[in-house]
DNA sequence: CGTGAGGTTGAAACCACTCAAGAAGGGTGG
DNA sequence: CCACCCTTCTTGAGTGGTTTCAACCTCACG
């Protein structure tokens, strides 16, 4: 299946814009009105669509705009000791991605697409001329931070799950939300990432990822093979990715003096 | 050592504000020239220390306001599977919390004071429209901002560090670092937390957390006892941090098409 | 001075990592 | 269109580190 011709904004020859976008509710126009999404829509880039493996911002490159993915999959990783590099996040459609230099200095991380890829770049500088004139946009702005912001505290609870199953689970079980929020079937994913990287992700070896991916289909939870999972047990992957033995219950339950 | 007391902030009977607040440079104020700073000031609430264990906000109440640490510490947890919490991030001297709920609407996670802290509070509503007039402030603010999720990332990575050793390490080291941001000596470290609250913050076991400790402290790259920490070999411990074993330095270097 | 939470230490089981090799895809060029 | 190559993924066995369970210590506090 070829997710890059899915979707209907990147048709060619057609050029998409805010007012049309079928994102544009969770997106930064949020609940502008026709005018203020005008107003946005003029400042926003629409470069070509990245190809497989084509970066989208380097490390230390100066920030220059905002990304939002609209269709396809970024990936960001930090170098992480010798010459090695950690995932710290992928970003599917509909999401941000580029925040870590949101002040406008430079970036600390890379990006990347998985897929062949569409953002849209809001330019910084003409963000900021923007929410200081329109309130609304400044609100929705900080709506999509504090979003992100809460995809990175799930990512922590998922590295912190002590099992790989667990973790996997987890991470499964949080895709398949995010894919639903973007308007993809929630149980039939394609991975648009490697084992590896989801290895590097969750903080397993690639070998305990692709056995644990083989273990969920053993027993009958997910129906895996390479890059497509479908979703077959619900239920019994929330209560694998929601679980984390506690060894006791108490030990944070502090009282106020 | 009592730390609540370090503070020449908390002198009571002074009244503490903005234009004479030693953390103002580092803060929202920023850059802000004086008459903007008092702009600011006006709406910010300084409500009395918090004792420690005392909650500052709580899972699904509302979002009202952004928090900087004055002085003190603050945890931030969220609810893992039955009745037990996994700790999210420390909030030290001159860092924000609360961002989990920017767009205003309701807490993700809970947070409360590891020990006497004193915070100021900036209500949302308040902070919203002085950002639109003030275009310096809202700069300010999306460099905190990007100060925290860099943080957060920061934490990923410890946690993806497949060894305990490294991962506490790690923590150390960040530790450090951030206590000399705050102006305060970083080689001579209070724990504001617990052993359990480092371990759930690590993804650890308790056990495995004090063990390492000791371990650090065997190697002769850190003297522990309980909660006081001195680094005496700060070039092992930032090799320590920042090793991973990378198995395959390749597995990420995917060339463009 | 007792009590309890927080912290440490020990021994054994388990799980994930490592090393190694083979299978399966996808892409490329003949 | 097929054969080839190379990347990705899988599978297997052994090892080592982390967890678990349990007991003990110690410090702060009432």
């Amino acid at each position: 299946m070829d997710m890059t011709a899915a979707s209907p904004l990147a048709i060619p020859g057609r050029r998409t814009s805010c007012p049309t976008c079928s994102l544009r509710g969770q997106c930064l126009p949020g609940r502008l009105d026709a005018a203020a999404t005008l107003l946005l829509d003029a400042v926003i880039q629409r470069p070509a669509p990245l190809r497989r493996g084509q970066s989208l911002y380097r490390i230390n490159q100066p920030a220059r705009s905002l990304y939002v993915v609209r269709s396809g999959a970024v990936r960001t990783m930090v170098p992480d000791g010798e010459a090695g590099m950690q995932v710290t996040g992928f970003h599917l459609r509909g999401e941000l991605a580029g925040l870590d230099a949101l002040a406008g200095e430079r970036h600390s991380a890379m990006a990347d697409a998985l897929e062949r890829t569409s953002v849209c770049a809001i330019p910084l500088a003409a963000l900021e001329r923007l929410t200081t004139r329109m309130p609304e946009l400044q609100v929705q702005l900080h709506r999509l931070l504090s979003r992100e912001i809460a995809l990175d505290h799930a990512h922590m609870r998922q590295m912190t799950v002590r099992t790989a199953r667990g973790k996997l689970a987890r991470f499964l079980y949080e895709l398949a939300t995010r894919y639903a929020r973007a308007g993809m079937p929630p149980d039939e994913i394609q991975l648009p990432m490697s084992r590896a990287d989801i290895a590097s992700y969750l903080g397993l070896a690639v070998e305990t990822a692709s056995r644990q991916m083989r273990g969920l289909a053993d027993d009958g939870i997910i129906d895996a093979n390479h890059r497509s999972v479908r979703i077959i047990d619900r239920p019994r992957l929330a209560a694998l990715a929601g679980e984390t033995p506690v060894t006791d219950p108490l030990a944070y339950a502090r009282l106020p003096a």
